[in-house]
RNA sequence: GUCCCCAUCGUCUAGUCAGGUCCAGGACACCGGCCUUUCACGCCGGCAACACCGGUUCAAAUCCGGUUGGGGACGCCA
């Protein structure tokens, strides 16, 4: 069997959005399922809109969804001699001619075609020059282009692809297409197809967008006589309004970066991607990357375009609700210590990291974002929402201020009597601290809710958390009393 | 205008190739309940779909034809 050998060849005129993310994701599964490689090119022709940003942000996209290639990158203009050489072997076999055409001319002829309603494809004029009228135009110096020459037989270009069946298209329907601009340089579709016989590609995926490059693909790799690689085209990625998601009309929604500035998990986006437009047969939604390896296979790619369900402006899903419930599962049932590296990462861009987490405090460190992790939604949560764990900087959200604090003002002298109690226990645990919270409830005469809620709030900021003696140990006891005394603030606003 | 692809809950989808076990299964979202000092988690339950028409057949989500709808492509972009 041949070795399988698939690309990723993004185009670097923007970041990595996720469309692209779930090409190289489908690409890279089919090369690790298969002990294959995975082959990063980016496609630079168009110096104009190539970009070195672009570059490194694709790089880093991939990098951070843990998608890794063997080989790479490769750099389209770097072979600008290959494609070339292609060119003048397709011209010398016929299979390619020289259209002296204008670019306006055709441009006009394309817009008149087009208003009336008419074929727009290119009419043929230099297809049958003789070689005498080309030394002709030549000796003019006219500029041409180069086109390839599609066969004008019956019957139709068939290639199987993976995913659709059988695809045909008419010999009829295809115009002579362009491979070489009239400064010399190579369109995408000869580079492409020279590149990856080079790479010696054996499975193509990408877009369904590509099918019709496919089949003129098709007869390139026949004219250039190299075998033809395996086609997979995997459905697109529709916004709401069934249109086709882009950088340009969907902004940062749909960029990697934004999901990584989210403080989602590179693994979660990954599983979310891999299920939209495919599916193992089975009820299993949630994969680990060896599982999914396994049980990955291009048949089951599905046919139909999916949708990327957001909606513009709705904060609680601020991204497909779908992505957000799977990083949700993650964050909660994933290996504690690689949470943690996803947490210190935050914690050091927002100065908060203790290095005694990775030391003396290394267990307490573990257990409270164990023990706090259920109510959060991204990585991010740690530093915001559960800050108070962390630091004392902590913002007291105004909610729970009005409705746990303001609303009872003797939790003013109550709070301070709570800590004073709490800062002579010898033991300092989830029975004795609320023992003493409920006796001094009873003393005061109030229901301990009051207490509970006034310290929730006081200590944490947040209107929920985990259960109160839970947090009051994850505080210490230090903290707690030292919070508890320090409220008067709390009530300064009011 | 031409060509190509597609069509199951709001969304992601199973089931379609080998018609009956599907008055259509799962997940997300939503609604209700349990749990609970709070909010989540978890658990239980509910709402909700085979685009339409015709044909084949004892039997169609599934096969065939058409209609409609959606998407893609039609660049000296990639």
């Amino acid at each position: 069997m041949t070795e399988v050998r698939v690309r990723f060849p993004p185009s670097p005129t923007g970041y990595l959005h996720i469309g692209g993310a779930r090409t190289a994701l489908l690409n890279w599964l089919w090369a690790r399922k298969n002990n294959g490689k995975l082959i990063l090119r980016i496609e630079d022709t168009d110096a104009e809109r190539s970009t070195e940003e672009s570059i490194a942000g694709i790089i880093d996209g991939m990098t951070w969804l843990g998608l890794d290639w063997d080989e790479g990158p490769y750099f389209q203009t770097d072979f600008s001699d290959d494609h070339t050489k292609a060119a003048k072997k397709l011209l010398a076999s016929g299979h390619a001619y020289k259209c002296f055409c204008t670019k306006e001319e055709l441009d006009q002829k394309r817009e008149a075609a087009m208003a009336a309603k008419k074929d727009v494809r290119y009419d043929g004029t230099c297809r049958d020059l003789t070689p005498e009228q080309v030394a002709e135009k030549e000796a003019q110096v006219i500029p041409s282009v180069i086109r390839f020459k599609v066969p004008q037989k019956e019957g139709k270009v068939a290639y199987e692809d993976k995913v659709l069946g059988t695809i045909e298209r008419s010999y009829d329907d295809i115009e002579d297409f362009v491979i070489v601009r009239s400064n010399g340089k190579p369109l995408y579709l000869l580079c492409n197809v020279v590149d990856d016989i080079r790479d010696r590609i054996s499975h193509i995926i990408r877009g369904q967008d590509h099918m019709s490059n496919t089949t003129r693909q098709v007869l390139l790799y026949q004219a250039l006589d190299a075998p033809i690689p395996v086609f997979a085209h995997m459905p697109l990625t529709l916004d709401l309004q069934k249109r086709k998601i882009s950088k340009r009309s969907h902004g940062e929604i749909v960029a990697v970066q934004f999901y990584r500035e989210k403080g989602f998990i590179p693994w979660a986006l990954c599983n979310f991607l891999a299920l939209l437009g495919w599916n193992p047969g089975t009820d299993q939604e949630i994969f680990s990357r060896e599982e999914l390896i396994e049980v990955f296979t291009l048949e089951r790619i599905g046919k139909v375009n999916s949708v990327f369900n957001y909606q513009k402006g709705n904060a609680k899903f601020f991204t497909d609700p779908k992505l957000i419930s799977i990083n949700e599962h993650y964050l909660r049932t994933m290996d504690i210590t690689e949470l943690a590296e996803l947490v210190k990462q935050d914690f050091e861009e927002q100065d908060i990291w203790d290095k005694a987490y990775d030391g003396d405090k290394r267990e307490w460190f573990l257990t409270t974002l164990d023990l706090i992790r259920d109510r959060f939604h991204t990585t991010r949560d740690f530093a915001t929402l559960g800050r108070a764990y962390f630091a004392d900087d902590y913002t007291v959200e105004a909610k729970p201020l009005k409705k746990n604090i303001l609303k009872h003002p003797d939790l003013k002298t109550w709070l301070p009597m709570l800590a004073e109690r709490f800062a002579v226990l010898d033991d300092f645990n989830k029975e004795t601290t609320e023992s003493t919270s409920r006796e001094l409830a009873e003393e005061l005469d109030i229901k301990p809710g009051i207490l509970i809620n006034g310290m929730r709030t006081a200590l944490t900021g947040q209107l929920a958390g985990p259960g109160m003696f839970d947090i009051l140990v994850a505080l210490g006891k230090e903290r707690v009393v030292n919070r508890l005394n320090n409220i008067d603030h709390l009530y300064d606003g009011a």
